[in-house]
DNA sequence: ACCTGAACACCGTTCAAGT
DNA sequence: ACCTGAACACCGTTCAAGT
């Protein structure tokens, strides 16, 4: 067939095409990206250089919409609302593409709208005064978070497939809590609010 | 060759084998695991019923050293550093097992020994008279975490690639605290304490 | 029952050949 | 420069054949 006139693709639209693919399914292979691109699988490696730059544009597509939140973290009120709301911000991006977790997770972060995003964070704890250690610190403590409770937003339904004999109180527990969705917000709300908390008894500690 | 007079593999060995090499190398195929095991790719399937029940027998073979610590969760002191001890017991159990914990996202938990894990903590709050939708929202919050936390701590060097002046505020607050170990250690346990102190403070609220 | 080797449908990646 | 089809070394899984 040869070369088109106009090039079939580009980075911008592999990346999409995975991420979309990702969403639906929770996993994307080569040649169901090709199918989706209208393409043959030889013809992507023209424009990225493996599976995994793919990987990490369908990351920065993510970090790039969660960047244009205008409520990022800016937006007025204590830092500890701006930590607050940096967190709900960033786990609503990725909860977004809550299937996506799983593939992005073990793939180092290279991407630069993923490292501004820590940056943001940096920079509002930096100004607070917070030490270069307990800002890492803090840092950390929040990316857990939020990365733990994204993957938990993920999971398909209950997390935990209980036997009521064998795990009276965790299956006692997990049916007064069936709306899982509500679950895992609530948990992540009062878990936050707690980090931050802690986070100003303890600044000047590390 | 056909049958031995002594089978060569059963569950158990086949599943300490796949874990070792996930330690060794973060990753696993049937093939490697028949080589180290000594033995061809399709023999594995007269024992197991595929890849999957593999990776939840390497989570069970974890959960099972975790609760056969004797400090997990008992051991006296106030439920608060009961939680406290369940959750770095838990997360310690699963650094001794960093590298494989990319490999047991996505799959879900269902083996008695993990189960067992989350009833221990979800019958300790019990006990305390925290209602059933507090039990599980505290279950998730400490989980949450310590997922988070697993993962931080299997990250192989420093989770982020900075650039100095792109991101200035991370950068510093990364190379102030370049030992990435105790870095993750420090943010584990700040973390924990915050959010069992938060548990207190809301746990009628759910 | 439990091992083997051959076979199947896949996967990611490379590369010469076309325009 | 950018697409294709053929090819490569893999992967997980199945199954008939052996003892």
């Amino acid at each position: 067939m040869g070369r088109p006139r106009k090039p079939l693709l580009s980075k911008e639209r592999i990346y999409r095409a995975a991420l979309d693919l990702v969403d639906e399914r929770g996993e994307f292979t080569l040649p169901d990206l090709a199918r989706r691109l209208g393409v043959s699988p030889s013809s992507i490696y023209h424009h990225v250089e493996g599976r995994s730059e793919i990987v990490n544009g369908m990351r920065s597509i993510i970090s790039a919409d969660v960047l244009a939140d205008g409520q990022f973290p800016a937006g007025g009120g204590t830092w500890q609302e701006q930590a607050v709301r940096w967190a709900r911000v960033y786990r609503n991006g990725l909860g977004q593409h809550a299937k996506a977790i799983p593939v992005l997770v073990g793939e180092a972060v290279t991407d630069d709208a993923t490292l501004e995003i820590y940056e943001r964070l940096a920079a509002l704890l930096t100004d607070q005064g917070f030490p270069p250690r307990a800002v890492m610190v803090a840092v950390s403590i929040l990316d857990n978070f939020v990365l733990g409770s994204a993957i938990d937003a993920a999971s398909p339904d209950v997390p935990w497939v209980t036997r009521p004999p064998v795990h009276p109180a965790l299956h006692e527990a997990l049916s007064a809590a069936d709306l899982s969705q509500h679950r895992s917000e609530a948990a992540f709300k009062a878990g936050v609010e707690a980090l931050v908390d802690g986070l100003e008894g303890s600044r000047l500690e590390w």
